[in-house]
DNA sequence: GTCTATATTTGGATAGAC
DNA sequence: GTCTATCCAAATATAGAC
């Protein structure tokens, strides 16, 4: 079915005749796939949280530098490439919206296989994959927040990403560091 | 007058009479200060920046890792303290909401006010005020939007500080490398 | 300047014909 | 399964008494 269709629109302060109109259909006609508003902002997350792990490109962990870039380049065009989808599966700022456990555990392995990623590509000190998120997460909402369709903050993503493989080797330095202090 | 108190409590979902209840009127009193909803928005965004530049402490720019660590702390901490607040100030997420011309001045010249301290503390490559903004914004967006209340990312301020400082000198260093090789 | 009462609009959801 | 018609609740905003 193409409810994708109403996902490239917006929905925050969308109503369900306008979602319906856009798929040329009446609003009551929705009740027949969803059994009420947040059902649709619930398989709009699933969907949207499928989109990007499915579109997610191969990166390098032999070349992390190389491999982060891709990552998250990857991340930010697709938020920024649909603000309200960003807003939805990201911000959850939607009013009274959480997903269901089920689509929430589609995020949560999302992210899991970033941390595996991670730690193959070998950045796997304890808040190294916080730090990643923050700064990816950064570039994209200050780019939706104040330059929706620029590329102000999108084309620092290189330089943020070169930063944090360096941080996050100076963690792991660390840490070994602090550990063979403590034997 | 009292219309800070309502600041704390959240309004992205919420209606007149729940903000006119928390300061112990009904709706229609509200009409008396405010032209319109948005007109309430609007005195609580220009509200929200003058606090936010009220409140900043002085970081010294003669220790610019440990200037930045108290800029940065102190930007989440007000992010962070206060979700919907952050919301209508920075994520600009409030469906239909957009300051005033007025109020969006503040947050402009506190934007300026931020660029002249990375300049005199000596970070003022291109790009070096936007990384900024955006690895402070990712910090206050990623704690509220998955733990709000935490400190998971929070944890993260003065790696995150130490980490910028670096990437902005390292920007630094290129551009006057570059500038030297193309005279 | 604050209240009660109410107008007006809008949005989510249901009933029932086709 | 989609439509028209409608119900019901909630929200912004106004009118007018006090």
């Amino acid at each position: 079915m193409a409810w994708e269709l109403c996902r490239a629109e917006g929905l925050a302060g969308l109503s369900l005749r306008d979602i319906a109109r856009r798929i040329g259909m009446q609003a009551p006609s929705l009740y027949s796939y969803f059994d009420s508003k947040h059902a649709i902002y619930d398989a709009m997350f699933a969907d949207g949280v499928r989109e990007f792990v499915a579109q997610q490109p191969d990166a390098p962990t032999t070349d992390p530098v190389e491999g982060v870039k891709l990552r998250m380049r990857y991340y930010v065009a697709f938020c920024t490439a649909d603000p309200v989808r960003y807003q939805l599966l990201f911000q959850r700022t939607i009013p009274g919206f959480e997903p269901s456990p089920e689509s929430y555990a589609l995020s949560v392995e999302s992210l899991q296989a970033l941390e595996a990623w991670l730690r193959e590509a070998g950045l796997d000190a304890p808040g190294t994959l916080d730090l990643y998120t923050a700064i990816a997460a950064g570039l994209a909402s200050q780019q939706n927040a104040n330059e929706p369709g620029g590329d102000r903050w999108t084309r620092l993503i290189d330089e943020a990403a070169e930063m944090f493989v360096h941080q996050a080797r100076v963690m792991k330095q660390r840490k070994a560091t602090s550990g063979r202090r403590k034997k």
